[in-house]
DNA sequence: ATTGGTCTAGACCATATGGTCTATTGAACG
DNA sequence: CGTTCAATAGACCATATGGTCTAGACCAAT
């Protein structure tokens, strides 16, 4: 693989790592990136990755995680924040990743997702997918819902489902479709 | 990596490399394989697998997506043959995925969801994905569901979701915990 | 200016990896 | 029996990969 340089020089080399890790990782798997991916992007020497990150390329898992954690913290925040209520809140969120999703390849998995899979964080990331749901729970509870957890619980889990078939078809339409998805009722076939 | 052989020697060399492979992607994704553990563990030598598979590692991928789906379709099939109604099928569907995460290592993700995320299929996991949905939606039919696409759709988008979520927590739980996840109502917190 | 520490730089290395190539086996068939 | 050809067997190869190591740049404090 070859990619562009990042644009952004100013950031300290420890941050360029750490961004060009998160980006290759959710595009390509922890396998499917090379160390030499990273460094090629983030335009830094092999010295500085192993100054920072003495584990190598378990570290930048690491540290990857973490931050493309906080940016879905952070985008969960912006999406319910300014919501008349939790179904609405919902709404704006699939609408954000169905973006992300058009805009930037690497956005078209979780950012996790492929570091549970094949990573060496496989136990690391279930607290980050809680956090993530945790903060959503809040802000239903925020919103008056009456289920707040299983609100988010649910939530989550279609949203994820949502993502990966949105990869598979190539095509952000089944993010779009996560409100309808949520908001139908009783579609369980019960013959009572 | 190191794997136990497989114990089935009467199968062809042929089964056994697909077997192997998709066994083996299914743990630990396309770039997280190599050929040597496939060979390992399908206990072939390099040769026949080059005569079998003239691309090797691509050609392997395909045929052990398409085994790997053959058996999702099998599942299906049997989850929702014997089935009262729709929500029933659903819940027997849950729960044989669970076994199967609970009783083989390899049965923790979806057997196409690693191939998605990395391999060199990507544009190829759509129809089998596709095929699950709509045999899903037949028996929906069949069991007299009034709208058996976005049933089936519903079904394995939530799946998937507590496949992962189920993986990243190390618990089979939110696997059966899916019949539930479907059958709520409204749990939007729409206002009106 | 000197020192001490952090960080950058990249040559270098052992191993893993996917793939090729030649030789051999074994069964069907004349 | 000899031929033929699919299948097996594994030595061999070029490259990719993760990681180590030494040298030097930069910068603050003395």
């Amino acid at each position: 693989m070859r990619f562009r340089p990042m644009a952004e020089t100013q950031l300290s080399t420890r941050d360029r790592l750490t961004m060009a890790a998160a980006r290759l990782f959710q595009e390509a798997g922890y396998s499917g990136t090379s160390v030499a991916d990273v460094l090629a992007l983030a335009q830094a020497p092999k010295g500085s990755l192993y100054h920072h990150f003495p584990n190598g390329k378990a570290d930048l898992a690491s540290a990857a995680a973490a931050m493309a954690s906080q940016v879905m913290l952070d985008i969960t925040a912006a999406a319910y924040g300014p919501a008349d209520d939790f179904a609405h809140g919902t709404q704006r969120l699939a609408e954000k990743f169905a973006r992300l999703f058009e805009r930037h390849p690497h956005w078209r998995a979780c950012p996790v997702q492929t570091l549970l899979l094949d990573g060496p964080l496989a136990t690391e990331t279930a607290p980050l997918l809680q956090a993530w749901i945790d903060t959503t729970a809040a802000q239903a509870t925020r919103l008056g819902h009456p289920k707040p957890d299983l609100a988010a619980t649910r939530v989550w889990i279609t949203l994820i489902g949502c993502w990966t078939l949105a990869r598979a078809r190539d095509d952000a339409q089944p993010l779009r479709d996560l409100p309808d998805l949520l908001l139908e009722g009783d579609n369980s076939g019960r013959s009572s």
